[in-house]
DNA sequence: ATGGTTGCCTCGCAA
């Protein structure tokens, strides 16, 4: 089973772009991010004749996720447990062939003298407990999607630059680590141990001609599902095409 | 270089 990740960036701005990549990486399971627009105005048609089932969960302009499934996805959760005040549309978690899957698009938090960067560690919070509750449940689970969090210095191109970003405090990283020390797995870093590799690159400044990215697109495998882990990647030539999103698709394959 | 780009749908905000 293929799982796949991807901040579109606007699925509409995007389409084009995502149809081709599913067509050649043709995962079992996709979970989007950044889909800005509401649910209904979602092209649910051309991913369902593509044989794809599709859940969005969306908003007006920002944020948004979906979850796209060739096998039928049931027991489907909108929103983060946690905090039913929290209006945006950053969350949608169901099972699909025995294993539960979440996008998710956790918050940026800059600038971090905001509001938004508290709302980023409460997010963070509120998504370890409700990591530890899926643990229990002892079940293959894979929470993939935008984490906003670049783990270790390694996953930039620049750590020094990026010292004071939310992306990268202390504050954040211990967070993650948190969540990952729970029992989960980083698809990506367990089977390339030693890689350097991005999953975003910025628009501006020419980040991508020149390869300064970050990995912040991460797929975190419970220990039922880190026993099936057979592959794990990143689809860097997306990036590099027209009308490209600034992240690019990170996946991993679960043996059956 | 307090720069640079993209997408929302407004002329600023978010990333």
């Amino acid at each position: 089973m293929k799982i796949a990740t991807w901040n579109v960036n606007s699925i509409k701005a995007r389409l084009p772009n995502v149809l081709e990549w599913l067509k050649e990486a043709d995962p079992d399971v996709a979970l989007l991010q950044e889909i800005k627009c509401q649910a209904v105005d979602f092209p649910a048609m051309e991913f369902q004749s593509m044989g794809y089932q599709v859940h969005a969960v969306g908003q007006k302009s920002y944020n948004g996720v979906a979850l796209l499934s060739k096998q039928p996805a049931s027991d489907v959760i909108e929103g983060l447990p946690g905090d039913v005040s929290d209006e945006q549309a950053r969350y949608v978690e169901a099972t699909v062939g025995g294993v539960r899957v979440a996008s998710i698009y956790l918050p940026n938090g800059n600038p971090v003298d905001s509001e938004k960067y508290p709302y980023k560690l409460g997010w963070m919070k509120r998504l370890k407990a409700h990591a530890a509750l899926l643990l229990a449940s002892e079940q293959p689970v894979v929470l993939a999607g935008d984490y906003n969090v670049i783990p270790e210095p390694r996953d930039c191109y620049d750590p020094v630059a990026w010292a004071g970003d939310a992306l990268f405090l202390p504050e954040t990283r211990r967070h993650f680590r948190e969540i990952v020390n729970l029992g989960y797995t980083d698809a990506f870093r367990a089977i390339n141990p030693q890689r350097v590799a991005y999953s975003f690159w910025d628009y501006q400044a020419g980040r991508w001609p020149r390869d300064e990215g970050i990995r912040i697109d991460h797929l975190l495998l419970s220990p039922q599902a880190a026993d099936r882990l057979r592959d794990a990647g990143i689809d860097k030539h997306v990036r590099g095409r027209e009308k490209a999103s600034d992240h690019t698709p990170v996946w991993c394959v679960l043996d059956s």
